[in-house]
DNA sequence: TGAAATACCTATTAGTTCGAGGTATCTTCG
DNA sequence: CGAAGATACCTCGAACTAATAGGTATTTCA
């Protein structure tokens, strides 16, 4: 991995992805600019990491496509299967667990 | 990276070791059963984990070490430095930031 | 006309976790 | 006493994957 946002990234675009194509059908280019939203301007991902991230969500059959022609340019769309949906909750629990084991090493007050 | 924990743990196990040891100077070993504790169990490090993460933190200054013969048994102590301390405080920042950014992403509740 | 936004995509680099394997000493138990 | 297990250190190789940079093409807007 290469930096920038940086760490504590591992995980989180897939995550991220299926948790908004959860709620509803999505483009490539669409889902950038939503991740800066929907996260608060807090996480910021590049087209070279969703890209691929839908391509091997679609290999591995979490996600399932379809092209749209809208006003000469083309977008495809991404929608979650139900095997996406077993990955979005298996994603969902163990982000719980590193989240919640990382927040209560934190708190062991050093002051 | 391999599984096991898995996904979401870049960064984690230098932001727990060095958390853990700015509270008190701790050896390797030590370490791998206390991060067990810390976590509530949620996340658990190899030996083959901790080691070089120590020693990669010695290496860029941010631990530095003491070696003590305890029983016939020889324990390497860590301790963080001024700049360890730096790289915890700026780990800590990124990790609430993502932490915060996922949580409010995930909150849009899909129901 | 030219720049910026839209929309897709890939290859390379680099960082790092994980598992397995290896040495050696001390303690405990039968 | 001997064996097993805990303590304590360490390294190597494999696997994963995020980030950067670069590339094509069309539409919109000054």
């Amino acid at each position: 991995m290469a930096q920038s946002n940086p760490p504590f990234m591992s995980g989180v675009p897939e995550l991220l992805l299926l948790r908004l194509l959860d709620d509803k059908e999505m483009y490539g280019y669409e889902l950038v600019r939503s991740i800066r939203d929907v996260t608060n301007e807090a996480i910021s991902l590049g087209e070279g990491v969703i890209y691929p991230v839908l391509h091997s969500l679609e290999r591995n059959g979490s996600l399932k496509s379809k092209r749209k022609a809208v006003g000469g340019r083309t977008r495809v769309y991404y929608a979650v299967t139900k095997k996406g949906r077993d990955r979005l909750a298996k994603l969902q629990s163990d982000w719980a667990r590193i989240q919640g084991g990382v927040s209560t090493a934190l708190e062991g007050a050093s002051a």
